[in-house]
DNA sequence: ACTTTTTTTTAGTCTTGGCTAAAGTTGGCC
DNA sequence: GGCCAACTTTAGCCAAGACTAAAAAAAAGT
């Protein structure tokens, strides 16, 4: 991996980790970050500081690190290439979606504009990628996607359809295994019937 | 750059340099590789070294290193690799033809099988790239291109029709602000009239 | 044929990012 | 309040690949 890829790995663990649940940037814990991206807390340490250095995140000893307002733009752009690209290998390759996450992986550290733009175009600027999570805009921004939630928080309900799955790619694989995918419909039926720890993890909207 | 990235654009310029006047594999000088890859020759000695090792060049010391036929077949991929996401910048995403070549050497190294034969599939398994340059099949053979030759071994002729064009991203360039692309049709007229250093460059086809 | 020039290789150093082992902090528990 | 456990950081080492400078081999000139 070159000098970039590295940094771009721990900017975008930082970033997914700090946002998980709430909406500001939170602290991130060492052992967090390194077992995340599959290394050991010492290498993690070191490349915070190289970070750190850039202005792209901040660090309080034995506390954390968080992404600054420049490191989490930088993370942005990061999310929505591979965003764009999981988009694109399904929609036009024809991979199903527990495939695309390690090709996407490879895919977002090619750096070139004008070739995020131009795949964003051909894509027809897509809100969502294949696994329901949102597409930052070029500006960082995100467009809403109204009513979707997990179906463990959904309460009561007649039918509600699949928006988004937050899984693993063997999970991922497991639900569609089950016939469960973008799009399909629910009941009430199948909160007892489906195993309950995909409940938090499928994002719905009634319908 | 990872370790195979590396290695990667040491057998492409194995290949390159290699191919470049004969059909076989030839003598590549230490200089040569070198000044393609820009970089100092002892670092060349290294990875020449490295690649003998794994089985893939030979090398004669102050002689030359060149392919083996496993490192050649690995070579081949890699061609086939950036002529097919050439293919896909220009024909899909609307890119010129002389802006495709450095975002391509990035998509090359990306690791997947699938993804390579997807796409291969998705662009009609073309024959050739936009620049003319043969695309080779996934067994490494070529599917001949007949009665495509320079420009200026010609000889007589009444008109023309450019294949392809072998030349570095500013000639490209300079080549579109004259009107000339794929497909342009030349007349003997332009034998005399487009700039000298090009007629070796464009690979033609009498019509 | 011998010397000089060019090319190539070897030797040794730097950078980047990984690791282990040891030392330092923090925080919980008695 | 003090001690123990968990976590984090520092210290020191390794690997890969780049570089410069120096040595060795090949090629060229006289």
């Amino acid at each position: 991996m070159s000098k970039t890829t590295h940094r771009e790995d721990h900017l975008k663990a930082l970033y997914a980790l700090g946002h998980s649940g709430a909406s500001e940037s939170e602290w991130v814990s060492t052992n967090q970050m390194a077992s995340h991206l599959g290394v050991k807390p010492p290498s993690v340490t070191a490349m915070v500081h190289v970070l750190t250095e850039l202005g792209w995140a901040e660090h309080r000893p034995y506390h954390g690190a968080r992404l600054t307002p420049a490191g989490e733009k930088l993370a942005l752009a990061l999310v929505r290439k591979h965003r764009l690209w999981e988009t694109f290998l399904v929609e036009r390759l024809g991979f199903e979606w527990d495939e695309v996450h390690d090709i996407a992986e490879q895919l977002e550290h090619v750096d070139s504009v004008a070739l995020v733009e131009r795949l964003d175009r051909y894509l027809g600027h897509p809100d969502v990628d294949p696994h329901g999570d949102p597409i930052p805009k070029a500006d960082g921004t995100f467009r809403n996607v109204e009513g979707v939630m997990p179906l463990s928080e959904l309460g009561e309900f007649e039918c509600a359809v699949v928006m988004g799955v937050k899984a693993n790619d063997q999970t991922l694989s497991a639900m569609r295994d089950r016939g469960l995918g973008l799009g399909s419909k629910l009941t009430k039926n199948d909160l007892v019937t489906l195993p309950q720890a995909w409940l938090p993890q499928l994002m719905v909207k009634t319908s």
